[in-house]
Formats: C-alpha cells, sequence, structure tokens
DNA sequence: CCTGAAACCTGTCTGC
DNA sequence: TGCAGACAGGTTTCAG
C-alpha cells in the first residue's frame, strides 16, 4: 500500500480525524499490546510495553515513508508499514482486525490498531528519531526540493533511473507505482542511467513527481486489490498494472520488465530509448 | 558504485 | 476441487 501519499493519509487521517475515526492527537496510552514481537525494532516488545504506557501523543507527523508519532517526553514512535501494514483507530470493544500485531489502548476509549497481513511492517520507540531517519534523502515535496536539488541528487550517478528513484537515499517516500507513474509523465525510460539525463529531462521528471506524488495525495492514495483503504489515485494509472493494455497517450501496449527486483511498466513509444 | 539474488511473510489469482 | 507457481505498494544484507 503504503508509499509517501498513502502514508500522508493515514498521517493527516490520525491526526485531523477521518476514516472513520477521530484525531488520536491529546490521547493518552493507557497501555501497549504487542502480539508479535519481531514488529517492534526497538526496544524489545516488553520494555515497547512499559515505555510506551502513559505517553501522550502530542503530533502526528511523515517522513519519507514513515510515519511519526509525537509521545510526550521526549519519546517518538516510528511506523514503517511496508508491503501491508495499516493503522486503524478502532472502538477498544470492536474486534481486532485478523493480522493485527500490536496496538495501543487509549485513555478516550479508542484503541489504535496496527494491522499487517505479510509482518514486514516495523515499529520503534526512541527518543532519538533522527539516528532511524538520518539517511533518507529530500521530501520530494518540500519547498527546498527544486529541480536543482533533484539534477543534484542524481549528478554522477551511473544506477537506471528506476533503480534511483526506489532508493530512499536519493528521494524519501517514492515506490513503486509513483516511480512507473512519474517516469510515464516525464516521458523518460526506467532503465536510462540517470546521469545521462539533459537539464530539460530533470525538469520533466521533477514536474512529473511532484504533480504525481500531489495527486496521489489528493486521491488520498491508492487503492489495490484486497488491500482496499478508501484511496481513488489507482483510477490514475497510466502504466502501473496495465502491462499489454494500451497507452492512452499514443495507443502502444504497455511493457513490463524486471528492474532491481520490482515490476516496471512503461510504453516503449512514449518513454523511448535514446538511441532512436 | 552497481547489479542481482535471497530473505523476511501471508494472501490472492491463474493455469493445469 | 486441488495444487503449484507467480505475484504483490518495501527494505536489508550479501556476493560478485
Amino acid at each position: 500500500m503504503p508509499e509517501l501519499p498513502e502514508v500522508e493519509t493515514i498521517a493527516r487521517a490520525l491526526r485531523e480525524g477521518g476514516r472513520g475515526a477521530g484525531p488520536i492527537v491529546h490521547a493518552r496510552v493507557r497501555s501497549a499490546c504487542v502480539l508479535w514481537p519481531p514488529t517492534v525494532a526497538e526496544p524489545g516488545p516488553r520494555a515497547f510495553e512499559r515505555l510506551a504506557q502513559g505517553r501522550v501523543i502530542t503530533g502526528v507527523a511523515r517522513r519519507g515513508k514513515y510515519l511519526l508519532l509525537h509521545l510526550d517526553a521526549g519519546w517518538t514512535a516510528l511506523v514503517h508499514l511496508r508491503m501491508s501494514g495499516d493503522l486503524q483507530v478502532l472502538p477498544t470493544e470492536a474486534m481486532l482486525p485478523r493480522h493485527t500485531r500490536l496496538y495501543w489502548d487509549l485513555d478516550d476509549g479508542r484503541r489504535l490498531v496496527f494491522d499487517d497481513p505479510r509482518k514486514f511492517g516495523r515499529w520503534w520507540l526512541t527518543q532519538n528519531p533522527q539516528s532511524i531517519l538520518a539517511p533518507l534523502g529530500p521530501e520530494p515535496l518540500a519547498p527546498d526540493f527544486t529541480p536543482q536539488a533533484l539534477a543534484q541528487r542524481l549528478r554522477g550517478r551511473r544506477a537506471r533511473l528506476k533503480a534511483l528513484l526506489l532508493d530512499q537515499r536519493v528521494i524519501a517516500g517514492i515506490g513503486n507505482i509513483y516511480a512507473d507513474e512519474a517516469l510515464h509523465r516525464a516521458g523518460l525510460h526506467p532503465l536510462r542511467p540517470a546521469n545521462t539525463l539533459s537539464p530539460d529531462e530533470i525538469a520533466a521528471l521533477w514536474q512529473a513527481l511532484r504533480q504525481v506524488l500531489q495527486e496521489g495525495i489528493a486521491r488520498n492514495g491508492a487503492s489495490i486489490d484486497w488491500m482496499y483503504r478508501g484511496g481513488e489515485f489507482q483510477n490514475e494509472f497510466r502504466v502501473y498494472g496495465r502491462a499489454g493494455q494500451l497507452c492512452y497517450t499514443c495507443g502502444t501496449p504497455i511493457q513490463r520488465v524486471r528492474v532491481a527486483q520490482r515490476s516496471t511498466h512503461f510504453c516503449p513509444r512514449c518513454q523511448p530509448w535514446p538511441s532512436e
């Protein structure tokens, strides 16, 4: 599910209310319960339960694909949803979702639930979130992420464009869907070595990245298959998941190749290999 | 620096 | 209906 727009959608719902629940800011954690210990990366599961107890949630933020739950006393819970994680706010008496890995009971009769079928998601409870977030590249929607900033991140890199877009140290928050969609909108072949882009091509990529992420957020993210979560951006896909179907722009069949272990979708005509 | 493979997991879908 | 295989929005680690 979760790339930047999906995580932003969840953060916004927790901060301002939405998805059928009010905001969790100002609520106090009455107790914490870890059902699948490997979910907690730091500290150990029992310490996590003990340290979370009694904390007040003071704010909710996002950095890349990480969700930040700011707590009082200098603590922060970092959540990474990975492939299948989801956060929900439910009444304490509601039945737990089938794949609940941990939950916080709040002092207002609600429960913050982390549901994660594939068990890849991770939580950290720390007083030094920077120690985990430091390697991340710039936020692509921040005002200082200019075309020049993007050019600087790609400079001297010979790796394929698609691989670099997925590298969180290069830019934070881009995943497989938004990488493919941005490359199509920019008219760039996913296998292009990053250091072969002209300034115009970098500007086009910058524009496409911002546009696709902003539109994703505006549509509350994308919903796919059984991982439905209420977003609508899947209706705007031009290449992702459309292998063999015709490009909306030129009618050429969309191709699928494997890049950096990930399915990569592109239009061979709109995203030509430069050599002709 | 770069690529690919494997590992961490469960669920869904397709084809035989 | 059963079953094998492929596939899935992510990241880390390791070999070459």
